[in-house]
RNA sequence: GGGCGCAUAACUCAGUGGUAGAGUGCGACCUUCACACGGUCGAAGUCGCAGGUUCAAGCCCUGCUGCGCCCA
């Protein structure tokens, strides 16, 4: 590839063009045979068919395909597993909605018709994220993508079933549950989010005590009024004075014709709270529910499954169960039993899909018992068989799996796995089967079963992800071959809904964890450190970083129907660092979207985007860009062998050197799951080592005339060039690939940069005395810089330039690197190197290093005053650190008990403050021959 | 009520007991032949507050304040 580079990276153009090549080469494929590789497996965490790609997918997915792309490169066959979940709740409504602007509930065309009318969405609009996550760059093996629903998963989530139930750990119960009255389906525990501090009242009223027992009344408290319509008992503590003597009364219940009982309950009273004296409802209330069973109370359920008031609710029956709440109140207080209410915050229970308010509803459902799955799942964390990065989220892990209540897996909806299970009309007998035709009844053998009209939570078909998506039951090569998987990164607001169920499953069923690590990721949400949503405005589709886009566009797709100013104020509030940047993002691109999100801490629990950092990534992409365009420019067709190339000048012998140190801190990022640590190192190295000092000091040789320096340059240039690209290979693929194809590369290498080795550093070439000498170099050279810019010197202005030092070897390294020193410090004619001790040249202003004496010809160009201030300045800094270093170093307790590595380099320290001060004074000496 | 976090430069964030770091932003100078998506230099910090441990604390311990999340 020759053709003429650009002046400036336009990823857009590179993008699209790699993608496809990679997908066309099948770059991507992870073999099934046993090739001698290692295998690395990393299961995607599979997106709802309806989710379209938000901030947090390509969080996750650039975390995810980075760590693919490192380990493809290392030599592992490398499985990055794609899928597609078919997300029950979440798809049923979308469709749901799409049918009500049609006139037409789910009823209307019955189940059959309205899964297929399901199915039809799916192929037609479900899955565009599988696009979008293209446009991220992800490399999963697409050819193996899984469907949740697909035959061969739904057999899976079949076997599964019938052997937990086969086993005992599926069972059928009658238990009170979390009902959704909008979606009127139940619900798991973990699918109810519980709102605090949400103001509500106490409300009180009154029960009239039977004539017959002595007449009277009895004060009850409640936050939900019409619930007294399921009351069947009025508990008062048993010890409490004010009402110990009615216990065993009856209550005359002033709706329906019922005598409700006083019992007494220590468990469930609390006499200091409301009234003291509590309404029971075994049927809608939790704790009431196991006060019922204590006591054997009746159960009256008094609500449909859409949350009205049911017959049991006498002249309240057909109300919805808000305004019965009103109804009951004005009927109490026609009654004249309404005590009066006042304020209370209460926790509200929330469908954490609908968002409607849920309700305990006894109910018939599908339970899994929990506490012989996880006890296995515990250990494996426990033992180390499944680390958890950060650690901190075992302590979560093992409380969540340690307390775990039984899980409720059936659903009221027509859109998932139904349940395998088939009810004979004759017999009543319940047949679980994997057949999916109706079979004849296990019990009477009679033919007229119908399957059990539930399917199953989402959860229980992804949490046989690890191993259903390979093939599982089969005895599949696939799976021998990948499974357990290696990785498994996800957000942790998912470890008790996935995570823990995938070990339990994996544990369950293959007899092995699921994966060796579990990474743990936060939550995206603005600048603020407010979560993104809808709501709040502050919602970024990445696609719009990646492709750029004007702040009307971007507020308009996130909020549509919103007024225009209002969104775009909220917007700019929840990013004030994008507010600067103008009326929109330009296009940034996929690498710098990429390196941007491992530049955060991974393990933060929220990272705060900021657009402005995008940019900055965006810029290091150009540098990448143009560095490579630059050095390509004057390589004359050197070619390389893949060993280090020899190095004997000291800019060469310093950048193989960085590159080696460069090279492990890389890996040692990736390894440890701290990716931002990789980024920050590889950007250091590339931008401050690689562009700002080594091109910079090579610029001589490669434009020089000096034929062996100049080959061993261009060499060393185009070396390092392409093992920094290889090590950015997995943050940035598109940029990288696209300048790799450019460049020079040795014999062997494979066609894409993706299948290259990723670099070791034995890749660099360690070399500690380049490094000390380099950093003289840069130091004289930062000194006479910061004299020149202090001094505010035009750079087109050259100087004379003097060094001088004492050190033997600082000047012989001086004079071997005066060409260098006199181009970077815009010397006059060439720097003079010469011993310290002579005759000093007036008229000179000194730089400070403190060990070469740098001597800027000055006079004329500088203000005397303005010197004596810059030295003076320095001079109090230094002043400072020298009296914390004596300070320290004459603590007989510092001497005596810190470790003496410690002391030694404090001694160092204060050595080199010192000569800085001498030469500080020095340099106010001169200031008097300007 | 129980648990887990976070608080470091104007902003977004690293920080491993040994003189506080990066990027962005800010200021100055610069159309230096890869890059103005650039270069060079500079200014900018009571490391939330109060105690304690230690020769030494941003880091360890205790308490407090503010913010966030999870569980009940």
């Amino acid at each position: 590839m020759t053709t003429e580079m650009s002046k400036a990276f336009d990823p857009g153009e590179v993008e699209a063009r790699w993608y496809a090549h990679w997908e066309r080469e099948g770059v991507f494929d992870a073999p099934d045979a046993q090739t001698g590789a290692p295998a690395y497996c990393l299961q995607m965490p599979p997106p709802n068919v309806t989710g379209s790609l938000h901030m947090g997918h390509a969080m996750r997915c650039t975390f995810e395909d980075t760590l693919v792309r490192y380990h493809r490169m290392s030599g592992f066959d490398a499985l990055f597993q794609p899928g597609m979940d078919h997300a029950g709740i979440a798809t049923q409504t979308v469709v749901e909605r799409q049918l009500k602007r049609e006139g037409l509930s789910r009823h209307d065309l019955g189940r059959e018709e309205f899964t297929a009318r399901v199915w039809r969405w799916r192929h037609e609009s479900g899955g565009r994220i599988a696009l979008q996550q293209r446009e991220l760059g992800a490399s999963p093996d697409w050819k193996r993508s899984v469907f949740t629903m697909d035959p061969g998963y739904a057999a899976a989530v079949r076997e599964a079933f019938c052997r937990l139930y086969e086993e005992g750990l599926i069972y059928r119960a009658t238990r009170l549950v979390n009902w959704d009255c909008e979606a009127r389906t139940v619900l798991s525990d973990l699918e109810v989010e519980n709102e605090e501090g949400q103001n509500g009242e106490l409300y009180e009223f009154a029960y009239a005590i039977d004539e017959a027992d002595g007449g009277g009344e009895i004060v009850v408290a409640t936050t939900r009024p019409e619930t007294m319509l399921g009351d069947t008992a009025v508990a008062v503590h048993p010890d409490d004075e004010r009402y110990r003597h009615l216990i065993g009364k009856r209550l005359r219940h002033p709706f329906v014709d019922r005598l409700v009982p006083v019992i007494g309950d220590a468990i469930l009273v609390d006499p200091k709270f409301g009234t003291g004296a509590v309404k029971v409802t075994p049927a809608h209330d939790f704790n009431d529910f196991a006060t019922g069973k204590r006591h054997g109370l009746l159960e009256i359920n008094i609500l449909t499954l859409d949350g009205k008031i049911n017959e049991q609710g006498g002249r309240f029956a057909g109300l919805d169960r808000f305004e019965a709440r009103k109804a009951v109140k004005r009927a109490l207080a026609e009654l004249k039993l309404a005590r009066g209410s006042r304020p209370h915050v209460l926790t509200l229970p929330r469908s954490e899909r609908s968002g409607t308010i849920v309700e305990p509803m006894i109910s018939t459902q599908w339970f899994v018992k929990m506490a012989p799955l996880a006890e296995p799942a515990l250990a494996a964390v426990r033992d180390g068989r499944t680390r958890i990065l950060p650690e901190e989220w075992v302590k979560t892990y093992e409380h969540f799996l340690g307390n775990i209540q039984d899980w409720c897996i059936s659903r009221q909806l027509w859109w998932g796995h139904q349940v395998p299970a088939f009810h004979c009309a004759q017999c009543s007998h319940v047949t679980v089967t994997r057949d999916e035709r109706p079979p004849r009844c296990g019990g009477c053998g009679g033919a007229d079963v119908v399957q059990d009209e539930d399917v199953l939570d989402t959860w229980f078909s992804s949490g046989l992800w690890p191993f259903a998506t390979l093939g599982w039951p089969a005895a599949t090569p696939a799976l021998a071959k990948y499974y357990p998987g290696s990785d498994l990164e996800t957000g942790y607001d998912i470890l008790f809904f996935w995570v823990a169920r995938m070990m339990m499953m994996g544990l369950h069923f293959m007899g092995e964890v699921p994966f060796r690590r579990v990474l743990l990721s936060g939550l995206i949400v603005d600048e603020n450190g407010d979560k993104m949503s809808k709501v709040k405005g502050n919602v970024i589709d990445p696609l719009d970083l990646i492709h750029g886009a004007t702040f009307e566009e971007m507020v308009q797709r996130a909020m549509p129907g919103a007024p225009l100013t209002e969104s775009l104020t909220k917007f700019k509030k929840a990013y004030p660092s994008a507010a600067e940047m103008g009326s929109g993002f330009p296009a940034f691109g996929t690498d710098a979207l990429r390196l941007t999100l491992t530049s955060y801490s991974p393990g933060a629990k929220r990272i705060a985007l900021a657009p402005k950092r995008v940019e900055g990534y965006r810029h290091f992409c150009n540098k990448m860009w143009n560095a490579t365009r630059f050095v390509s420019a004057y390589l004359d067709g050197v070619s390389l062998d893949g060993a280090v190339p020899a190095a004997t000048g000291l800019a060469n012998r310093w950048i193989l050197s960085r590159l080696g140190a460069a090279l492990g801190e890389a890996r040692a990022g990736l390894d440890a799951y701290r990716l931002d640590d990789t980024t920050s190192a590889l950007y250091r190295f590339f931008w401050t080592d690689l562009c700002d000092w080594f091109l910079e000091l090579s610029k001589p040789a490669l434009y020089g005339d000096d034929g062996p320096a100049r080959r061993e340059t261009q060499a060393v240039a185009a070396y390092v060039l392409e093992v920094a690209l290889r090590a950015l290979h997995p943050l940035a693929p598109f940029v990288t690939e696209e300048l790799w194809q450019r460049l020079p590369k040795p014999a062997g290498r494979p066609a894409t940069i993706a299948k290259a080795p990723y670099p070791r550093p034995e890749e660099g070439r360690r070399d500690a005395e380049a490094e000390r000498e380099m950093a003289i170099l840069q130091e004289v050279i930062g000194a006479a810089r910061s004299a020149r810019t202090e001094h505010e010197l035009s750079p087109a202005v050259e100087v004379p330039i003097v060094l001088r030092s004492a050190d033997e070897r600082a000047l012989s390294l001086l004079s071997r690197e005066r060409a260098v020193i006199t181009k970077l410090t815009r010397a006059q004619g060439e720097v003079v190197v010469e011993p310290a001790g002579g005759p000093r040249p007036r008229g000179h202003v000194l730089g400070v290093t403190g060990g070469v004496e740098v001597l800027l010809g000055l006079s004329g160009h500088v203000d005397p005053a303005k010197e004596r201030e810059r030295v003076t300045r320095q001079q109090k800094k230094v002043e400072k650190d020298v009296q914390l270093m004596q300070k320290r170093l004459s603590l007989p307790s510092f001497v005596e008990k810190a470790p003496p590595e410690v002391v030694e380099q404090a001694k160092a320290d204060l050595a080199a403050l010192l000569r800085r001060q001498a030469d500080l004074a020095l340099a106010l000496e001169l200031v008097e021959e300007l």
